[in-house]
DNA sequence: AACATTATTTTGAATAGTCAAAGTTAATCG
DNA sequence: CGATTAACTTTGACTATTCAAAATAATGTT
């Protein structure tokens, strides 16, 4: 029914409508996102509304159906446990998982999902610290923070991790700074653009970059 | 570089060439195996010519370039392991897998079909019994022959089904008739279209029609 | 050889997805 | 308000893949 492209439009328009904290997605955004010309996002997003995907509005932008919504958080889903999947079951590395999902994700039948699932006990984050939608299609929302925004002092469990590049997922791999893992906030110093702060509880100090730290979301701890 | 479409024609046409056992497919072939109206593999297979992937002469057919044999050998590589992998991993049934396969084998990359080869400990064969391609592109001829084809008396274990149906594979599931397993052959009614045969050890005995017994390949035992 | 049959190719048209470039609209600024 | 600009849409063109139907070639048959 859907092909693979929509699959991608309808899941980047999902993820945008979330980031942008409003159902209604600028065809801008979208065509960056898709990493299209704004002219193609435009021919596309007409069709997909004709085929009941999506509302557009010209000049607006678009809103998922509920048949998109629906089928947006699938493919999400898919996506998710999959990278799941590629690092529990086959040992693939953090930082390659993504790109593997990007084609899996349209790959897969919903029941070899329910299979890789299972197989995993069902978890609630992919390894980016990322919710899976459940088989119901709902997202757990949680109350996180950018490391760069906590307070001095306080300790913090790393929740997720909003970027993709395998290079600096690869340096947080090889420091530790994984989600799961817990670090305290030592300083914050706006002119040098940095960060301070120790692993807990083998307190390793380091420092981290405004954009790097503003990638990583953090939980108040204790 | 090469579309899910050319993959899908390489391989069919790696398939055929073996069945034919000609290097060279007819069109016609080619068509009815890709489910495609004859124009439509001619309008194809010209622009695989130009790109490389194989040499056409019209009115005699296709034969795959080096570059052509080697994506073909891939693809097979990567339907085959996928397949082992869904019945071993995740405990498909073994009527449904080929379908998921189909998809699979496209979307999953060199490293991803290398784990999972590596966690199935390097099958040979895959779970209707076909040769899988070794990393180096090599594929074990075996001599077997059809059941329907097998003398009067023989023991013979059950090699390879040459068949993808559904239902007849849950059939055989049911019965035992699956690969690996061993049968004696008790007679042939040509007359009737039947064949007889019991299964070893446990000695039940059955029938089986002509187009069955042809899809059922054996090797002789002891 | 002439005709019929079958296999294959050609032609014309359609759909999906894309870009480049030109045209529009709406918002902003002076 | 009118000009400038930013965001967006439209138009025309192209590639990949497909079908239907007509044309052609090869093969087999009287
Ligand atoms: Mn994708
Ligand atoms: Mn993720
Ligand atoms: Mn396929
Ligand atoms: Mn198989």
């Amino acid at each position: 029914m859907a092909s693979i492209t929509i699959e991608n439009y309808l899941k980047q328009i999902l993820l945008l409508s979330d980031e942008l904290a409003n159902e209604r997605v600028p065809m801008g955004k979208l065509a960056e996102r898709m990493q299209v010309v704004p002219g193609t996002a435009t021919t596309m997003v007409k069709a997909m509304d004709r085929s009941g995907w999506l509302n557009y509005i010209p000049r607006e932008g678009v809103s998922l159906t509920e048949e998109g919504n629906q089928l947006a958080l699938k493919v999400l889903r898919k996506h998710r446990v999959v990278e799941m999947f590629l690092v529990e079951a086959l040992k693939l590395d953090w930082s390659e998982i993504h790109q593997e999902a990007e084609a899996l994700e349209h790959a897969i039948s919903d029941k070899v999902l329910d299979r890789m699932d299972e197989y995993l006990g069902r978890p609630a984050y992919d390894p980016h610290g990322d919710p899976i939608p459940t088989r119901l299609g709902e997202i757990k929302a949680r109350k996180l923070q950018a490391l760069s925004e906590c307070q001095k002092g306080q300790t913090v469990r790393i929740a997720q991790i909003k970027q993709q590049d395998a290079r600096f997922l690869q340096f947080l791999d090889r420091t530790g700074l994984t989600p799961g893992s817990t670090i305290r906030v030592l300083d914050h110093d706006a002119t040098a653009d940095l960060h301070q702060l120790e692993t807990v509880p083998d307190g390793r100090k380091m420092h981290l970059g405004g954009k790097a730290a503003e990638s990583i979301w953090v939980s108040p701890k204790g």
